[in-house]
DNA sequence: GTACTATAATCAACATTGATCGTCAAGAGA
DNA sequence: TCTCTTGACGATCAATGTTGATTATAGTAC
């Protein structure tokens, strides 16, 4: 069966994704995925792209993007920021923590439990931590710099994790400050191979800055947010 | 085969639209799908365009899902709930709206204002208006019957657009009471070619409970948002 | 220009397929 | 555990696919 035209009957897409025509239907009844009809029969008939865009990525497998994620408490704040670095590491990605003292040092015993590695990981720089800087613009030439010299050392792919509530940060700079510092973090980020989880502490945040910082991690989300906050 | 030419031969466009030769022929004599004629054979060559378009798309311009949104005033709750139900009536959905009466004036009226053909929308039941009832499971009822009719009277698409801060909903129904409802509805509208938006005040939500009606509705998301919020 | 072959149209008869509905058991996830 | 999804089956209906035969034209070789 060749695959090589654009449209695809329902038995070529069944056959390329390898499920049932029966849940093709069903897909495309409940409008989850896009196929178009023709003839008097309306057989369906797929666009491979579309097809493409129906397999979800894996959780662990993030794409380089600008992403934000929100904890409830200090244990969720440790379990995510470890998470997120053990699928960067096991994905070959050159990793970088950056938050305060205390929660690095949660962090890695977490991550230490569960990847005996961790110490060879910090060594060989595959893993760095780091603090936020007193200045934005110290932090942004951090990131600039420490993404190159990664780079240049032969990564593939980067991943930051980001405690942005925690320490200083949080407390010393104005939430329109932290905005303007994750805008101008997103453009230097776009130039990179970088996949970027800020965390943001959702017990200090109001439901208006919620959304507000929403807005500047728009590779969250699948639709454009033009109208996610108006 | 090179599909880039403006005319296609019969065999070229069965192979486009993954379709027998035969098909088109009997489309053409017809008169369902134009074509040319040339020769003394009087041959059939097809344009792309005439192709493309006897392909009928079968999902409205946005996909089913179950989607929220913030406003952070008044008139962006009204320009909002304009803007979508503009853009779901355009692509032919069934919509429909649920607010307090005084919030359904405005959007109604805006609306109006952009479009003409208001008054024949309401009254063929392309755009119906309601109030969220007091009890969620009357609520429910109600969207699975108006569904199920809306379907059964031809509708390919739905679109819902629901204040759900607006109204007694906001004020007499606790958090839990939200969260619990649209963990339902998600469940009820997975089973229709629905996309939904739920419209929510910003002003009047904490940090918290923002991050927990994401988490309700994940289908905003690009990734699984298993980490979203912890 | 002629002769020959390949091709497309047309028509008819018949076999196949896909859509739609319902049901149901096994499996995956929460 | 309970719920939802998936794959599978059956039945029905109408459109589609397939095949064959015939005819006239287009393309090609001479």
């Amino acid at each position: 069966m060749a695959f090589d035209s654009e449209l695809l009957d329902i038995a070529q897409a069944a056959a390329l994704l390898q499920v049932s025509e029966a849940s093709l239907r069903r897909w495309t009844n409940r409008g989850r995925l896009p196929c178009l009809r023709i003839g008097g029969r309306r057989e369906r008939r797929f666009r491979q792209a579309d097809l493409m865009a129906f397999l979800e990525p894996d959780a662990s497998a993030l794409p380089a993007g600008h992403l934000c994620a929100f904890y409830a408490s200090d244990l969720g704040r440790t379990r995510q920021a470890a998470k997120l670095l053990e699928d960067g590491l096991d994905a070959g990605s050159a990793c970088i923590l950056t938050a305060e003292p205390r929660v690095r040092e949660r962090v890695l015993a977490r991550l230490g439990r569960r990847r005996p590695s961790l110490r060879r990981d910090l060594e060989a720089k595959r893993l760095l931590v780091s603090e936020y800087a007193e200045l934005a613009a110290t932090q942004l030439e951090f990131w600039e710099t420490t993404f190159r010299v990664a780079m240049e050392r032969g990564a593939r792919a980067l991943r930051v994790v980001g405690d942005v509530s925690g320490g200083r940060v949080g407390q010393r700079r104005s939430f329109a400050e932290v905005l303007e510092y994750e805008a101008a973090y997103g453009r230097l980020a776009r130039r990179f191979p970088v996949a970027t989880v800020c965390l943001y502490d959702a017990r200090t945040l109001s439901g208006l800055q919620t959304t507000r910082l929403l807005q500047r991690h728009p590779d969250l989300f699948r639709h454009p947010i033009a109208h996610l906050v108006s």
